[in-house]
DNA sequence: CTGTTAGCGCTTTCAT
DNA sequence: ATGAAAGCGCTAACAG
């Protein structure tokens, strides 16, 4: 298996080299051909030298490593910190423009503070027996967890590092350094506030079969607001995240006599709307004359089908750059802020008023 | 906390504390509290201890390293075994599946060797001066690179690591350990027999503007293949990689009188097909009938519109799993295998004969 | 201003 | 079968 071992052949007389024969250029290498210390060198690189090492020597040290291709080893430095400046992203899945959204944003917080940020997308069957903390092979400040499934949280607490959690159960998080979540319950109401508005009365909810907070929290706020209109009825039905099974659940609740079928399909993500769109046009309704579609999250797809999609848009940047401004907070001993962040119902193409009896 | 030889009474003398008093428990930690020497510890631990040490003597060292929850810290590790079984897969988006599947890939093989994955999605902008080997901060055996926009190569360099390029130009491998390719001509081939087969004559070519290999090699299949039958034409549009650049290019190519209209327009991905459909409709024309339209990837979304897309699938998860197989090789001094890897078109709903004049 | 020194926590000879 | 000791490359006290 070991594969760069050249490591160290019996180095003879040195002819001072400048740089290690099979190996990497070290801070060693740039003191030696600068003629300085490996002090010297540290403090210029490290950029702490201003009135500690005079201009001259600081140009020279500069020269050598540009010279030599210098690289730090981060293993080295690592250890000696005990910090690493890096955070770990713990995401459900890759695909998902959400989670990159997240990614983006944290990634420009942390890189205003030197920090780096790394992906860990956690194993799709999310079982509880998921290490990031071995899997990814980077030592660790921190970690930010986003909308995990509930049985994952738990393996979650290795290593003792400080944890972030994103669209998160607030309750969950004993030993949790902060909780930076949207505010999906609203986001709900104001799907339910939209399509009341319009004249609908009989709506049926197209959820997640994934068992997290973020669409714990869309079902109950979906049923709240539906209840607290005289009248209203709401089906359900579960599918997997994806447009098939989404057509599919969207096929179950449709295929009723037209008096008893729901006008409005409330989805829990805008995957689940598009396969909920296929499913009406199979069964010969339009969308939205016969009936009315609403998604989730505003991804990409939302304005890729036909037609758009009604949908509620999240500030995924905002919840990556609040979710590492809050490891950041936790790692300084400050006291993250916790608010949650607003959502925003966008009404396009796929509502309108119900059909006349 | 009690003191702590639950495991091993006995060993009279030290009540040594086994844990540090404010960091992390060290090997150290556990040598101590297993009355024990350091390396014993490095020994059982690392699983090389058999006829090394006594099975009494590791079953100690086991059991103390759990009570005290012993995790080794990386850095160190790292530091003194001068590598890291960690490979940085740099991608130039997090959004598409196509790179989640690579990753996949790559991870389950990189899995099957001790190797973690650590993915670096590459700035938008794609500007030269990227430097993955600074901004993730791991320390790392080597870099996959997949996609990879032409003049983002030369920023790739850094570090003088072992560098595989997954998707890209084979030429421009100066350097490079190796380079997985898909048989992209070979899918743009697949894609022009089908619609010629069809008796399509008119074409249009919506491509992506994006300077990369992979697509400068389904212009030139295409091209070449429209070519080597007598009689058809070609027109071109590009777009960025997003479904409304594609509906806006494709109303370009649309918009002209239906005698001159290409009956079937190839998309450089599905997403630019998505939006190609979504142009088409907006004119009034219908998707076979009027004209075909054919993606490339075979993305979730190719299943999503409607109608189903007609595109090339391309075996992400082989390309992520042969890209790691050959880092590893040429981390071991093996020489890759680089046979390039076939791909399949998938005919759906899309594209269908050209409208009887 | 600059050099010397002492480890960070781990693995690995080499003695015992 | 086990321990002692060296050292990976780096940074931060502390001397000079």
């Amino acid at each position: 298996m070991a594969s760069t071992d050249s490591g160290r052949p019996g180095a003879g007389g040195t002819p001072a080299p400048a740089r290690a024969a099979g190996g990497r250029t070290t801070s060693r290498d740039v003191a030696r051909a600068a003629g300085v210390s490996q002090a010297t060198v540290s403090l210029v690189l490290g950029d702490k030298w201003r009135g500690r090492v005079s201009e001259r020597t600081a140009g020279t040290v500069r020269e050598a490593a540009r010279e030599l291709g210098y690289r730090p080893n981060l293993a080295a430095r690592n250890l000696r910190l005990g910090r690493t400046r890096t955070a770990l992203l713990v995401v459900p899945a890759l695909t998902s423009e959400f989670f990159a959204r997240v990614y983006t944003g944290a990634n420009g917080v942390a890189a205003e503070h030197g920090f780096g940020v790394v992906l860990y997308p956690s194993p799709v069957g999310t079982g509880p027996a998921l290490d990031p903390f071995d899997s990814a092979r980077a030592a660790l400040d921190g970690v930010i967890a986003s909308s995990m499934a509930a049985d994952t949280l738990s393996g979650m607490r290795g290593g003792g590092l400080p944890l972030v959690m994103l669209d998160s159960d607030p309750r969950a998080g004993t030993g949790t350094a902060a909780t930076v979540n949207l505010d999906i319950a609203d986001g709900m109401r104001q799907v339910a506030r939209h399509l009341l508005a319009l004249g609908h009365r009989r709506f049926a909810h197209l959820a997640a079969a994934v068992d997290s907070w973020t669409f714990r929290e869309r079902a109950g706020a979906l049923t709240r607001a539906v209840a607290a209109v005289p009248g209203p009825a709401l089906a359900r039905e579960s599918a997997a995240l994806e447009v098939e099974a989404g057509r599919r659940a969207a096929e179950r609740v449709l295929r009723v006599a037209a008096e008893r079928r729901p006008t409005a399909l409330v989805c829990d993500d805008d995957l689940l709307a598009a396969g909920a769109c296929k499913a009406a046009r199979g069964l010969g309704l339009r969308v939205p004359e016969d009936v009315s579609v609403t998604g989730f999250d505003d991804l990409a797809l939302a304005t890729a089908v036909d037609p758009e999609l009604t949908t509620v848009r999240l500030p995924a940047e905002a919840v990556g750059a609040r979710g590492m401004t809050a490891l950041l907070d936790a790692l300084d001993g400050r006291v993250p802020d916790t608010a949650p962040l607003p959502v925003l119902l966008v009404p396009r193409a796929s509502t309108g008023p119900p059909p006349r009896p």
